[in-house]
DNA sequence: TACGATAGCGAACGATCGTTCGCCGGTCAA
DNA sequence: TTGACCGGCGAACGATCGTTCGCTATCGTA
């Protein structure tokens, strides 16, 4: 119906606050909808269109659509928004960058050995605790009993750590390397 | 009980993969717990430390601390078998990052002019709306009708906007220059 | 050994779930 | 003017919801 869009953006808004889709029920009063069984049209027709989504309980979940850009705010009295699209709007950070949270854990970054790729000492990195890697991947490895945040590269058949700051050495490990995670995200604070 | 931060994790994984909490019956399912009643007791305790709430409609719904990430000491050296995180030191991503939700605006970075400060084409920088900004703060400011990621200066008692790029110029505004807002935060993800 | 505390189980409860169906009142093309 | 179409309504359905209760097994302390 026309009014799919002014719904859509009501459940938005109510996932935005409990991030958490609400019952049939709850939702025909969000809306303005007496009958659930009017919700149920309505759910079928955002199901289509990719913006909900049912779990195996039948319960709703968000589609694939559900944290698209509304693009209504590109008609801002003359004022611009070029640099701002695909931002992720209505998703929370940590949900953008956080896929595996058992896995997942943050590290403070000591050193500058990685600022060539924009990893500056202060920052955290977000780490996916795994044993294994793959080439050109930025990983913390274990040396020495010390964490160490490099870039995995392949050198001669052997792999090394690679510093991303000319001051700094490669890491040719002797024996095997342990490798603790690797970088799936970063983020920084500035005061 | 001491599974709590198994169970717990579960959770979290369910919800990264389907951004919304299941029900008592599934919880039991994916825990290992055979009936519901424990899986209230579960949820009663995981309330009372704050990881979860319920809704009006008795739903779950993540709770304050559910979003909390470990944090881990880079100079935890001692120990390589980091299996055990019983540390309750925890962060949660967007608090950390966003201290004024209703005056913070997620811009997707184009171009590598600001590029010796670790701020990449694709990294996504968290802005603070406002129209004054300090010396030395990373500023997005409006320029010809665009947004403009720059360092604001001064030279010569007057107001410009330094690119941290040795390939981009300095820019010296003619009349008054506008900002749109100040660069609080930054994250990127890697894929 | 005896004890209270605790975690989990299994069964049962009323409430609410999402679904289905037939009906109503508009809109629009024929 | 008619009639098919469509969004919404209201009632009813079985299924599943979260809650509650009493019970068992295990544990540490006394």
């Amino acid at each position: 119906m026309a009014n799919d869009g002014q719904h859509l953006a009501r459940l938005r808004d109510y996932y935005a606050r409990h991030r958490v889709l609400p019952s049939y029920a709850r939702i025909g009063a969000l809306v303005g909808l007496n009958s659930k069984a009017s919700v149920a049209d309505l759910v079928l027709r955002l199901k289509a269109e990719g913006f909900v989504e049912s779990t195996p309980d039948r319960r709703l979940k968000p589609g694939k659509r559900f944290f698209d850009r509304p693009l209504a705010e590109s008609v801002r009295t003359g004022l611009p928004s070029p640099a701002a699209d695909s931002s992720p709007e209505g998703l929370s950070i940590d949900e953008y960058l956080v896929a595996h949270p058992s896995k997942t854990v943050l590290i403070t970054v000591k050193g500058d050995s990685m600022i060539d790729a924009g990893i500056h000492p202060g920052d955290v990195v977000i780490i996916e605790k795994r044993t294994s890697a793959n080439i050109g991947d930025i990983v913390v490895a274990i040396i020495d009993n010390e964490f160490t945040l490099k870039r995995l590269h392949k050198e001669r058949g052997r792999i090394v750590l690679k510093p991303e700051n000319k001051a700094y050495p490669v890491i040719r490990p002797k024996g095997d390397l342990e490798i603790f995670g690797v970088v799936v995200g970063l983020f920084r604070k500035y005061r």
